[in-house]
DNA sequence: TTGTACGCGTTATCAT
DNA sequence: ATGATAACGCGTACAA
């Protein structure tokens, strides 16, 4: 890493920002009039509205948002917390959280929780003391290994809205926005049966939690319904992220497999990968379908059919969620939680057959 | 898309948020002593401190980070712009951005330009009227091709201290971290020529700007300090993020190729599939050498050799420069602005020849 | 039509 | 040792 460091003297004109004090001082009225004059209200006459309004516009006045947040205890802001930014699947989301906000004029604040407890935990007080007016957020794997959610309860408690996407709990009485992810597994082992395959094998994490048993549930599910026996050993539970190709090649040496599912596209790149080498073809003699249709499925070759997770569309429908709850401010007694259930679909691509 | 909605009763026993203000009125004692007893001063007895610390806990009083905002004028709000979230280079400089920024106490305000320069003002604006303490920015490619950077003047005019990265302009005189692109491209050519490959081609784009125009120099160099001419042939430009395998396999059919250098890992991807399908052998027949070390050449069968852009330490990098910069306070009448130029380096896979 | 006063929650300075 | 007051910037109910 090298350095240029370049000197370069600036005049620095610090156009300074302008209040409604120094306008008041500046053209002899009071702050409450300016303050009216710039909302044009009806009080000022039509002369002062003017000037003060021409001075503003030359100044570049702009309202302080801080000021007006802490006179309207509402923020504009919400905050988004995550396990992992560097991950397509949250990023998708985010997107989506940013769009419909960013139309209803609110920011977002995001903050990683690295997949740590502490993290999150530490993340959502910081944000909880009025820096957002709510939080949309997906468990870490720490917070749900921990089983620990004190933090969201005391979040909600406060009267803070709440809403959760993908990654939740039944513990926590908030919106929720999650995934049908044991009908997208069976709708991909649906197909791979329909495409004359018999030897359908499962990759799989413990480390997707919540996620993982519901995909494996439509995976048994799925087998199960079309006549085909759920064989044990044709799942395959690798540990942690951490892909091992030696693991991959024992399984196909050991079991006989002719097509594959797996828990994310990047544990399909890696048993496609091996496949391969093999000297297997794909998707003749063996088919991949992978959770996550990421970049990774559809620039891979073969492309990988993929189950669409639909971030962004998760993301607006939080974001909705969410913004609803805030505005509509009804401290009713009696709250509302809704879990809305979104559909995968199964994006066909190279690494299956028609 | 199908709705479940559960109707949940709530008792809402919402632990109403505490302020000084209700400390000093339920223990009888006026807000500042609260205030001071909270923060242990030794101008408080010990005797009431103690009574306010233990009430204060009871409740579980936090500051309100508004009101310190608008009474300190920082924020501890950091605002970053981007052109797109879905995209791991950026992706991987916010994590690096929000972790350096979250050990110093400061939050990541995110917005999304959409490479869109209307969005990149907009953002903008509402975040320097007083949300944030600083900005970390990337040009929108709406922005460069406008050439308008008028709404950076004004937040350097206005004294906010900003740090572009990656994407930057001439036209602004603030911090800057970049990678130095050209030389990326003269080891990834200077490794091919190394191979032995004589027919090197550059893919690109037009639409990589200021970022594409140092990729090409850098290509150009290499080979003509190798003693190798530059075959404009040789280079294909393609137009937009739109790629297109169709004139990719045409461009192979017309020219000789050994090699290809790409100026993101989505071309050099797109590429190598023709050169597969064609039924070239990598890195046999053809070599190939991608920007951008992301999750496709990770993954990718073969996998990518590529040039590392190391956005992380960029993102930490630009991070460090920015609250430094908001935490010197000097309001000197000079400024100093330094330009980091890191050093991006080859990652090699399975694509080249070692 | 314009201005005064107060409050949002906090802190710092200056009395008592 | 404790409290009153002002200030940050804004908006608004209420006076004048």
């Amino acid at each position: 890493m090298c350095t240029f460091i370049s000197y370069k003297k600036q005049s620095l004109i610090l156009k300074k920002v302008i209040t409604l004090k120094h306008i008041a001082r500046e053209l002899e009225v009071s702050i409450s009039t300016v303050s009216k004059a710039l909302k044009n209200s009806e009080e000022i006459s039509r002369d002062t509205k003017e000037r003060i309004q021409a001075y503003a516009k030359l100044y570049n006045y702009r309202p302080n948002n801080i000021a007006i947040s802490l006179k309207n205890k509402r923020t504009k802001n919400i905050g988004v917390i995550i396990p992992d930014i560097v991950h397509h699947f949250f990023t998708t989301v985010v997107r989506g959280i940013e769009s419909y906000a960013n139309s209803k004029g609110y920011n977002v604040i995001v903050c990683l929780s690295d997949e740590s407890f502490d993290k999150e935990v530490i993340n959502m007080e910081m944000l909880a003391n009025g820096s957002i007016d709510g939080f949309i957020m997906s468990l870490s794997v720490g917070t749900q290994l921990k089983n620990d959610y004190n933090h969201l309860k005391e979040i909600t408690e406060q009267g803070i809205p709440l809403v959760m996407f993908d990654r939740v709990t039944d513990e926590i009485k908030c919106d929720k926005v999650i995934i049908n992810d044991r009908e997208g597994a069976y709708m991909a082992v649906k197909k791979l049966i329909g495409n004359g395959r018999k030897k359908i094998a499962l990759i799989t994490t413990d480390n997707y939690l919540s996620i993982g048993k519901q995909r494996t549930d439509g995976y048994r599910d799925a087998l199960r319904d079309h006549g085909l026996e759920v064989n044990e050993n044709l799942i395959l539970s690798m540990p942690q992220m951490k892909m091992d190709e030696k693991a991959i090649s024992d399984f196909y040496d050991r079991e006989e497999v002719d097509a594959v599912l797996c828990v994310h596209e990047t544990f399909a790149m890696y048993s496609m990968r091996v496949a391969l080498k093999k000297g297997l073809k794909v998707p003749e003699d063996i088919e991949f379908i992978g959770f996550t249709d990421g970049n990774l499925s559809k620039y891979a070759y073969p492309s990988l059919t993929a189950i669409a997770q639909h971030g962004e569309q998760m993301g607006e429908m939080s974001s909705k969620m969410l913004i609803e709850k805030i505005e509509s401010e009804k401290e009713e007694e009696e709250e509302t939680y809704v879990t809305e259930v979104l559909q995968s679909t199964l994006v066909e691509r190279e690494s299956t057959k028609n």
